[in-house]
DNA sequence: CGTGTCAGCTTTGTATGCAAGATGGAAATA
DNA sequence: TATTTCCATCTTGCATACAAAGCTGACACG
């Protein structure tokens, strides 16, 4: 009668507080995430902690360096293109599959656009950074497949910490448009155009990345030694 | 100058044969994976097995009923068809995505068909099962994304347990001859209709399960009052 | 001044121990 | 006989202990 599949809910909220982090763009690609500097944050053991991070790193969102420790992904340049080239997989199809957008939907995204609109307004940079992100989730949301949902959240997450790392100068409002545009298609029920927006914004967005920057000088060297990344004394503020 | 990224072997090994263990039809939904048995089996203490479990858990492959054990899913009817509607999802964007066929992938999908043909004059049901599943995986793999690999992997070994579930008749020639269409397409560069003809395909497979059948009489109301699964004797045959 | 070595500290990897919860069956009761 | 209670047993949840390996900095040496 009562809730069906019982989590400890502590173990989720490790989970979930790490991504929320990354997702509304507080903690950095290359954090170090020390398992008893975690523990005592969370008040738990580092049994628990080390579980969350394996949970967090077949999510891949996290990595381990063996004995050495745990820390944010820093995606490559060729990572940054594989995750969006997945998105662009399966927003396409999304969008594709997609017969009509109820009401609810709607509204949903047309506050969001509007809460985009405001945060460009008031130039708050990260949370436009996590708004731009959070729009393709509630696409997801709104047609329902909670598998995607979670797919996309955490290709969302990557793909935040991939603009934190490349993105030079944030043409917010060419993003926004790209989202009204897709918007547009979807009120008047094209979803076939929607997609087509979709996949030309993700690229317009890949294109203004400069993958060629590397997130430290040394990086370029680092990760072909496949070293440690760069920011070691980095904590999870808070 | 070795391998970077050096992950412990048998931590990989553990998840793996699971997964390689359901992905070829040898476990069936609902098997239970008691932590100690695994661990006497693999040589490793419950701590190691626990990881793993843990990390299939997040791919959706186990399930821990508290204090109960873990499991390996018996998806539900709903979650079946959300199954499916994700992997409509993805696979048609990704052949939507894909710009043309190179001969290694043209050679690997005609050898995987001849193998689809000579299992299906053999009549190795088991065998059929793993290579219907396969050949989905295989265009993933020659669309060259990884992160869409690793996700259809994932539903693919799903999709198994869900046929072992609910799949009363097999129309093996069937599923071969929407492979044939999908192929033929690729094979002209008309991607977009082999896009159209892979979600006609899984849509024959979907409708092809009898979703009211229940692995069990009592399956509906054990689930809805989520309790542990039904095969519980159950051992992973070694 | 630069370089190599080593000890001590820190951090993760793995095993083990113990407690809490769940199950199944025996025993007691009506 | 049918039903309920309770205990022995099993399984997971979590913490802790110890081992192995990496890092830092001091010190010696060229």
């Amino acid at each position: 009668m009562q809730d069906g599949n019982t989590q400890q809910p502590t173990q989720i909220n490790i989970e979930a507080s790490i991504v929320s982090g990354i997702l509304s763009a507080r903690i950095r690609p290359g954090t170090r995430l020390g398992e008893s500097q975690l523990a005592t944050l969370f008040d738990v053991s580092r049994t628990r902690i080390r579980e969350a991070m394996m949970r967090l790193e077949t999510r891949g969102i996290v990595t381990v360096f063996p004995r050495r420790g745990w820390y944010v992904v820093e995606p490559s340049a060729e990572e940054a293109m594989k995750v969006y080239s997945a998105r662009r997989v399966i927003e396409f199809g999304l969008l594709r599959n997609m017969s009509h957008l109820p009401d609810a939907g709607l509204k949903m995204l047309s506050d969001h656009l509007a809460e985009e609109r405001q945060a460009m307004a008031e130039g708050d940079r990260q949370r436009l950074t996590v708004l731009m992100a959070d729009f393709h989730i509630r696409i997801a949301e709104i047609a329902g497949n909670e598998i995607i949902v979670e797919t996309l959240r955490d290709l969302t997450a990557r793909t935040i910490l991939i603009s934190m790392l490349y993105q030079s100068d944030f043409h917010a409002s060419q993003s926004h448009d790209g989202h009204c545009r897709i918007f547009a298609a979807m009120q008047v029920g094209d979803f076939s155009g929607a997609a087509e927006y979709a996949v030309q914004h993700l690229n317009e967005v890949e294109t203004g990345l400069d993958l060629t920057r590397r997130p430290d000088p040394l990086a370029a060297l680092r990760t072909s030694l496949s070293l440690p990344p760069s920011n070691w004394k980095t904590k999870k503020e808070q």
